[in-house]
DNA sequence: TGAACACTTGAATGATTATTCAAATGATAA
DNA sequence: TTATCATTTGAATAATCATTCAAGTGTTCA
């Protein structure tokens, strides 16, 4: 605790702006659900289409499609049709590091 | 997309273990709420107590503790008492990372 | 054209959760 | 010991949200 600085009510403060800490926490929150990070984890690296997303994680079309509707407009996926199927990917740089960053701190709390 | 594997169901998957996802999902919980947030940036760096959090962000005492017990319990945030204020400090090496890492998401989104 | 497949969408339900209010605890000073 | 300040805690309320079900759209192929 030592080198940090312990402050009282004459301290300056600038606290984070309102919207900004809305839009952060609308990022946080496409994070904090476990259907959304299964189907994150299983975009890396790869394209995958919705009925194979919902067949790997045991879950329905229709919830998998919900989900991924949340994280498009998120701008954490993006998609591409071919024939019938729809495939989808990652599109946003910083999810990768999201996840990693996430994964670092669960080793190193064990 | 083209530097993608453009994954079927021949191709071997290995979904994320659903306590592991389960475990991260209540990692990203603790950011993705717009008081828990501006608690988060407001600690980078420095100790306050909870009167004067709650004074700086304009929530009342009772709300700010009980947002404190949440990032208590996850390791986030740890405290000590120094005669009847507790001052309170950001605990976790990721927590800092994870403001970083959001705040250049956003900042690249526009 | 129509049937089958892949996915989306909207409404409804149940669960989770942020905040408030009131009461309780803990520490200090008179 | 009593009063006051700082914080915590628990119950209640209201809002948010993940999933399901049923119906809809879009694409391919016979």
């Amino acid at each position: 605790m030592s080198d940090l600085q312990r402050c009282n009510l004459e301290s300056a403060f600038q606290p984070i702006a309102e919207p900004k800490a809305d839009v952060l926490a609308d990022f946080y929150k496409m994070f904090a659900d476990p259907s959304r990070v299964k189907i994150l984890y299983l975009l890396r690296g790869r394209e995958i289409c919705v009925n194979h997303i919902a067949s790997v994680l045991d879950m329905t079309i229709s919830a998998v499609s919900h989900q991924l509707q949340l994280l498009r407009s998120a701008g954490l996926v993006r998609y591409i049709r071919e024939g019938k199927n729809i495939y989808y990917a990652l599109d946003d740089c910083h999810v990768e590091d999201m996840l990693k960053l996430a994964d670092e701190h669960l080793t190193h709390k064990e």
